[in-house]
DNA sequence: GCATTAATTGGTC
DNA sequence: GACCAATTAATGC
């Protein structure tokens, strides 16, 4: 752990709302209690059910949020990449994570303790206000989220979320650049893993998606989209 | 190359 | 459309 503490001041993630307002009068001192953890691939660095320490970025890298059901059901709740927040439902009257992060690739990642947290918001308002946005922006994908899984089908549900992580991560040489096992795709799209292989193949063979190995690559995007347009798949959930 | 893990296919409820 | 079992492909050591 030699890492050094990269500065928020100078970060690249210019989406992370601690970087747009690291230049604001008094964000020094918060910022200098900053911690930078490096994760393996694979590192469950949030745990159900554990006390909440604060607010974690994703400085370089990839993770997903989920929360685990009764039988080793998964339900990911979402994927982040860099300048993203992760455990930002534990910040205010919650004691205990509600939800599982666990790093898809070696990841770096900045995390303020609850306290500097409530001392900066209590003194930048404009970091605040970013804040209140961000919330009422995610729990608007929250309520689409909720009649994408009741009204789509299998099918739409697998483009959907084959669209997502498109938009998200993109694509290196036309394969998606976020690789997933088709269990982590079932877990997000809420289906099974079986289903996902069947639509996937389903989906390949009308020359929608190609596939090298286990990766999957989109060679027709604009028809995928036309599939669900019906279920406002543009707004980004 | 062998052993473990993931993907796929077929069948049942 | 989920769950289970058997087969095949991919990947780690």
């Amino acid at each position: 752990m030699t890492e050094v503490k990269p500065k928020c001041q100078t970060c690249e993630n210019l989406n992370c709302l601690i970087r747009k307002n690291s230049m604001k009068e008094g964000m020094d001192v918060y910022l200098d209690q900053k911690v930078t953890i490096s994760c393996k691939k694979s590192q469950n660095f949030i745990i159900e059910g554990s006390p909440v320490y604060g607010l974690f970025f994703v400085y370089k890298g990839k993770a997903k949020v989920a929360k685990t059901g009764i039988n080793g059901r998964e339900q990911i709740i979402r994927f982040v990449g860099n300048g993203e927040i992760i455990g930002h439902r534990g910040f205010g009257a919650q004691n205990f994570y509600q939800i599982n992060a666990v790093t898809l690739e070696n990841t770096v990642i900045c995390n303020f303790s609850t306290k500097v947290l409530e001392e900066m918001m209590q003194h930048i308002p404009s970091l605040t206000y970013d804040f209140m946005l961000f919330y009422s922006d995610e729990l608007n994908k929250s309520e689409t989220k909720v009649k994408k899984f009741a009204q789509m089908t299998v099918r739409e549900k697998v483009i959907d979320a084959i669209l997502y992580i498109n938009r998200k991560f993109g694509l290196v040489d036309g394969l998606l650049a976020l690789q997933l096992s088709r269990k982590e795709i079932a877990d997000f799209a809420g289906t099974t893993e079986e289903q996902v292989i069947r639509t996937l193949s389903a989906l390949k063979k009308e020359k929608l998606l190609t596939s090298s190995g286990k990766k999957i690559g989109i060679s027709d995007p604009e028809k995928l989209k036309s599939e669900i347009a019906v279920h406002n798949y543009f707004i980004d959930s």
